[in-house]
DNA sequence: AAAAATTTTTAGACAAGTCTAAAAATAAAA
DNA sequence: TTTTATTTTTAGACTTGTCTAAAAATTTTT
């Protein structure tokens, strides 16, 4: 309950490491934190030990480490606050959804928790950011949507775009001039065997979509249509 | 032209100095710089030398210091960040006046041109804080009002509130609870001669008025009332 | 199960920004 | 003008966060 005292390189680290721990089953091991942080394992290390002191992660040499609860607040609350400030960034300021993300990763460590607390309500209380991923609320509950990758929808079947898992510009601004905001609508005619490639259909025209851009788009299913 | 490279601590030294700089004829000493700063006369000296090896300060030692051309629009940019993301807290977020000054010290670091230059934009190019300090535009210049203290307010005169210049919460907080918002109108009635208290009515009401008050309320002379 | 490859940790170093204590320079007072 | 007081600088140390290189532990391969 009490507020801990980070620096701005532990709450990266404490963010990156529930990222990985998202994807496995809960632990994060040394080399993969230094490689998400863009850091040497060594650099790592250091901080995994940092981080155990202030009781913000479980760590045991040679197996890594794993937020305590705290240290999956923190974690939480700081993609809370980037998200909401994304949410700012392309609602209020008109920025494209491509351009925020530097932004938030500053914005995200400025402490306060009534300044996001009332940015949330500024905002209308969001459930999810810009790139269509959910933002926990003050007690760090967020909402799950079903949603598919692209690349595993049936054939015949419509969607809508709900998110997209690679967040890069160059992916992000492909898919503008596709046309594929979040909430539009897609309908998968065909799928090629041999590359896996995609016909589809978006807003009356057709194009073809690769394996990968049907890895990195999340969609909600909509409804079945003939082939 | 080429944006140089400084960090949060260098920046706020920067500002400290341009404050400084602004009472005396230009130049800031050490001792005052590390008062300003709170910290020792010794780091100071250290940060001194570093803002002098990036030409942003004129250092002779024993003699203090003076901001170079890109110095000086630094801390200009800097204060312009600072002021805006007040107005952003009081009129967007609904901070009050005395709430803003701590989440402002840290937006201001934010770093990234368009980031500020929108924020102009979305908040109609405010001249004005809510402390009434102005606000340099894009190209560093600021606009100057007319405005005297209270304290050397010719009795029978009537005044509106511009601005401030202890910007402490305690002030704040005694100039609402007096109604004196920026804007308000204040006339000054009678000033005593033994303590230089002041007996001013503001809507109507009468009260008097500390002179430690009067030295740090600035306001617009409006006009002559008979005594 | 031993050898090879990989991962992780330790050791030692560096930069930024801070500190205290002592030395040096400047300014003020006698 | 010499002494005293004040201001400023230097010297040495500490913390955070980083690095490289080498050592140690673990995992994988043979």
């Amino acid at each position: 309950m009490d507020a801990i005292l980070t620096t701005s390189a532990e709450e990266n680290y404490l963010k990156a490491i529930f990222k990985i721990a998202e994807k496995t089953d809960g632990a994060a091991l040394t080399n993969a934190i230094a490689m998400a942080m863009g850091t040497s394992a060594a650099s790592a290390t250091d901080m995994l030990k940092r981080l155990s002191e202030k009781q913000l992660v479980v760590y045991e040499k040679y197996r890594g480490v794993q937020l305590t609860e705290s240290g999956a607040r923190l974690a939480t609350a700081l993609i809370r606050k980037h998200r909401l400030w994304e949410v700012f960034l392309v609602e209020k300021l008109g920025f494209a959804w491509d351009e925020v993300h530097e932004f938030a990763e500053q914005l995200e460590h400025v402490q306060g928790e009534s300044l996001i607390n009332r940015l949330d309500d500024f905002l209308g209380q969001p459930r999810f950011d810009p790139h269509g991923d959910p933002i926990p609320d003050a007690q760090g509950r967020w909402l799950r949507r079903p949603q598919i990758r692209l690349a595993i929808l049936p054939v015949g079947q419509t969607g809508i775009v709900t998110g997209v898992d690679d967040h890069s510009a160059a992916f992000l601004q492909y898919l503008d001039q596709l046309g594929l905001q979040i909430g539009a609508e897609l309908q998968l005619i065909e799928r090629n065997p041999y590359d896996h490639s995609m016909r589809v259909g978006i807003a009356g025209m057709e194009t073809v979509l690769s394996e990968k851009v049907g890895q990195n788009l999340f969609l909600r299913e909509v409804g079945q249509n003939e082939v």
